[in-house]
DNA sequence: ACCTATTGATAACG
DNA sequence: TCGTTATCAATAGGT
């Protein structure tokens, strides 16, 4: 990324361990750089992977920064509905989950990566696989379906002057098909922008999961990224 | 990273764009890695900053992965709790809508569907009738593509999708200023369709979702409660 | 899954 | 916090 072209002196970047930083400045001197580099690892890894994610984070001084696709409320109230139920009793059942490679981390500490959940009911294991197989097959009917659509060509913003008066409920459901699958893109065309924002220096903070709220660290203040796509994008 | 021993024939790492990786098995593939890479980006700022934060993450295929310090649940608490997002976005006009966008909203719904001791045979259940939904929701979403590829005015509505990408915050305003209009004319338009369907007692014996016109996407589109033109009534 | 060539991230400085 | 450089670390493309 970086680009050698006079010769300064520096000792460039040194390895370190992994450990709590003592320095109380080099911390948040840390802390800022890599906060800045983790939301936008996890901004690629949901537009490359389509994943959906949320990532909360509270700074050593309270501060909170939030990035969520399509938002984070979305995906906590989703984490949460399927929940693990805490350690007694080993909740619901849930999708089979592989273990992340690097699960070591954590150790006696209450630090932990969790695969969210063991299984044991084979029955219901195979039938509920079945199903989110399934389930990942009509994804996959649907997405090529709009990738087909969006090679398609013409005049267009005449929709938003149709005479929707003269629509039936089919096309009014087919307005609705459409319409959701533009927001669902001009949800991640936010996110990049305010993604971008942030690149300028604009701290983004405070944001409670995604209302169009703006901080600086200065204080807080209003930018409307976006007054109605309130899905796909977060705060930093 | 690397420990150069023999030369073998390598490309090396390319330079991708962040884009939607269209390959599935690509997709698959880059996901795995990045989600490693992220948890353990995650894991490196909690302990060298001591930060708290929790990372959630659902695989395109749904599989739930979080990682948290002291643990997901303590940070998505304190983060719902602290700063849930300031009003809604009022709309541009008098629009009816319940605005129930938020987690907690949500979240108590559903608890509401549920005994309070959710037993394990319960949640059990609730997963499963939960993802048949959405595998109901996803075949819906796919049929309303396919009706959409037929009709032209699918087609061009979907023209302004391709182009998003290109569009800036201000464009991205207007644009939902427009939907916003139209959401509002085909909101109306669907009042009369009603009407005239009751005046005539042509009852449409559709459940209290079935009318075409309730949330149609869940799961991936992840189109929040009010996803359809449902926007002050609620079902009919 | 493993390798390697490159790109990308970031520690140390000013 | 911002800009630079020198290094270290992550990972795209192949095998």
């Amino acid at each position: 990324m970086m680009m050698p072209r006079k010769r300064k002196t520096s000792m460039g970047r040194q390895k370190i361990e992994i450990k709590r930083i003592e320095s109380e400045e080099a911390r948040q001197v840390c802390f800022s750089k890599r906060r800045a580099g983790l939301f936008k690892k996890a901004n690629e890894l949901s537009v490359l992977c389509g994943a959906e994610l949320a990532l909360i984070v509270f700074s050593p001084a309270g501060k909170p920064f939030s990035f969520g696709h399509p938002s984070v409320d979305s995906i906590v109230d989703r984490f949460l509905s399927r929940g693990p139920a805490p350690a007694p009793p080993p909740p619901p059942h849930p999708l089979p989950l592989p273990l992340p490679p690097h699960a070591a981390a954590a150790s006696a500490d209450r630090r932990m990566l969790v695969p969210a959940r063991p299984s044991a009911v084979h029955e219901l294991d195979r039938q509920y696989s079945e199903l989110t197989e399934r389930l990942e097959a009509e994804r996959r009917r649907r997405e090529a379906l709009e990738a087909a659509l969006r090679g398609q060509r013409g005049a267009a913003a005449h929709l938003l002057n149709a005479n929707v008066e003269e629509l039936g409920l089919a096309e009014l459901e087919q307005l609705q098909g459409s319409l959701e699958s533009l927001r669902w893109d001009a949800a991640r065309r936010v996110d990049q922008l305010v993604f971008e924002a942030q690149t300028r220096s604009l701290v983004m903070a405070g944001d409670a999961g995604g209302s169009g709220f703006v901080a600086t660290a200065e204080g807080s203040m209003v930018i409307p990224p976006h007054g109605g796509f309130n899905y796909g994008y977060g705060s930093f």
